[in-house]
DNA sequence: CAGAAACTATATCGATTGACATAGTCGATC
DNA sequence: GATCGACTATGTCAATCGATATAGTTTCTG
């Protein structure tokens, strides 16, 4: 079990990438529907439009497959949040940076995240697993979730610490944190996506999500904080 | 398979009590833990002492058994917010109600919420399972979604679009109460409770969580609101 | 065209699942 | 103390699970 190789992909990859992308594609969309434990290799397989050794061929096994499909999402969130990380980090490392200028990389940062779970190929099924990694234990998880704990946490406690001037271990830095998170977060839930009665949040709404968030960020910054004045 | 009848609780309850309260307690820690899906009949049996064919005995079936736990927990939500509950409906129904009160109780429901989540026997357990009530989609958890709906959901978008002077079918209203609740649904979530690493909130967190929400509260809607002033 | 590597189809393995049948034991009542 | 209903222990069922063995097909290379 624990010397199993989870093979990497061919060398030389003719028809087999192809292949390989359509399983993640499907995993990703089944997974997300139906959870680990949920999820058939022969669901899985046939979804994908291939016999049911091919995800043992391509990924190793079913946790292999689901690693892989938990490391595409990292991937995506990394690349997402890699323009705004170096600001905030520089932002947060300089002490002269105004509270003005933080409190708009805070606000910038959850603007970047909802477009991260509301844009782009099997944004649906992302967001379901998004979700599911804040309440799951399985598998590869821990690695989605200790991505968000990265790009997205870390940082927002940073940035919410030195609005507060507060050290970041400061309980109540980090609560205030997780409840600005939760704001959002709570987008990507299956129940509120039922709810809306709109699986797919169109353009006008995304949009108008962005702007509540940030005034909601904004006012709760500009009533608790001296330091921090109108626009 | 639908016309088996989950029998309810034998007439004359000796023993028999007792134990089913005893099978309902280890469920919940069970399916909370490993989800639906993952938590297998025997495994339930074991962690309460009796066997097997006590499941079936007693709740019909693992399914008749997990919407018994749903159901306990239900009857639990609505206990502790029937206090609130009607005086949130008067206040919405009254046109009269001045708006700081409005936000009075906003407050008031988010506070009875945090308690809800934070108290009580088996609380992890509880906490877990509404999590899981808004990601996963199994058997039973319909019910407690319904529950969230009615308790929680539709009297605070009652209380914000009262505050904001718009109808309740305004998305913009929809997507602020559920930012409003996201805030306080997080502390549920598993990685939440792992990443503050005390699996249960002590009191003197709860009550930091109960200031913390408030202050966010009542900032987003002074800020945003012409007609609430000051405390 | 020969051969090796990449890839797929069929069939089946052992393990585990939820459910249940059968045969019991216990306790209160007549 | 016999009897009936409440409750439990043992054993087994068909179905499904993930995984794999075996054999066959396709594709590229020389």
């Amino acid at each position: 079990m624990s010397l199993v190789t989870t093979r990497q992909r061919p060398k030389t990859q003719t028809r087999g990438e192809d292949t390989r992308r359509r399983i993640l594609a499907a995993a990703l969309d089944i997974f997300a529907a139906e959870g680990y434990e949920g999820a058939s290799t022969r669901h899985l397989a046939e979804r994908a439009g291939v016999n049911l050794p091919a995800i043992q061929y391509y990924f190793g096994s079913k946790e292999g497959l689901y690693r892989a499909v938990i490391g595409d999402i990292v991937d995506q969130t990394e690349a997402h949040m890699a323009p705004l990380a170096p600001k905030v980090s520089a932002a947060i490392a300089d002490q002269s940076t105004p509270p003005e200028e933080l409190l708009e990389l805070l606000c910038e940062m959850m603007e970047s995240f909802v477009v991260l779970v509301t844009s782009g190929p099997q944004i649906e099924s992302k967001r379901l697993l998004f979700a599911r990694a804040e309440v799951e234990r399985t598998a590869g998880l821990d690695a989605l979730h200790e991505s968000g704990m990265r790009h997205m946490f870390q940082p927002c406690l940073g940035l919410v610490s030195r609005l507060f001037g507060k050290p970041t271990d400061d309980p109540e830095m980090v609560f205030r944190t997780l409840a600005l998170i939760g704001q959002l977060l709570m987008f990507c839930h299956d129940s509120t996506a039922r709810m809306l009665k709109t699986p797919e949040l169109d353009e006008a709404s995304v949009r108008t999500i962005q702007r509540l968030l940030r005034e909601h960020t904004q006012a709760i910054f500009r009533t608790n904080l001296s330091g921090v004045k109108s626009v």
